[in-house]
DNA sequence: TAGATGACTAATA
DNA sequence: CTATTAGCCATCT
């Protein structure tokens, strides 16, 4: 393990937990932000690596297409459908994010 | 060291 | 709409 790597991973943690309440983002969005937009895959990683117990709203990152991944590792799919809808996000009869609702326009913050 | 794997995305059929 | 291919790159075996 690299300390750069450990570096992307911290960024993509403090990213996740900038989104806001009732938004989710995208893995290749994330990657985006932080400049690198071919590691979202890593993104991925990142949170099923190092998911922070609780400090990280994992629940909120989701697909280009607006949906669970499918194979997340914390508590099951039911459980992050449960804390995305207390959110107020809804999920279509297929279990699919409305992006244009509520996909996060990340407001550029401080760096 | 090399090959396979994956919480991805995009393009193609 | 689904299925397949390919690019991507850190991690695992």
């Amino acid at each position: 393990m690299g300390f750069v790597v450990m570096a992307f991973f911290e960024e993509v943690y403090n990213v996740v937990k900038q989104i806001p309440k009732g938004k989710v983002a995208t893995y290749g969005q994330i990657a985006k932000i932080l400049g690198q937009p071919r590691k979202a895959k890593i993104v991925g990683w990142a949170l099923h690596s190092n998911p922070s117990e609780g400090i990280i709203p994992c629940h909120r990152v989701v697909n280009r297409h607006g949906e669970l991944s499918g194979s997340f590792a914390f508590g099951g799919p039911e459980v992050q459908r449960k804390l995305l809808e207390e959110e107020g996000i809804l999920f279509n009869k297929d279990g699919i994010i409305n992006l244009e609702e509520y996909l996060w326009n990340p407001t550029k913050m401080l760096t």
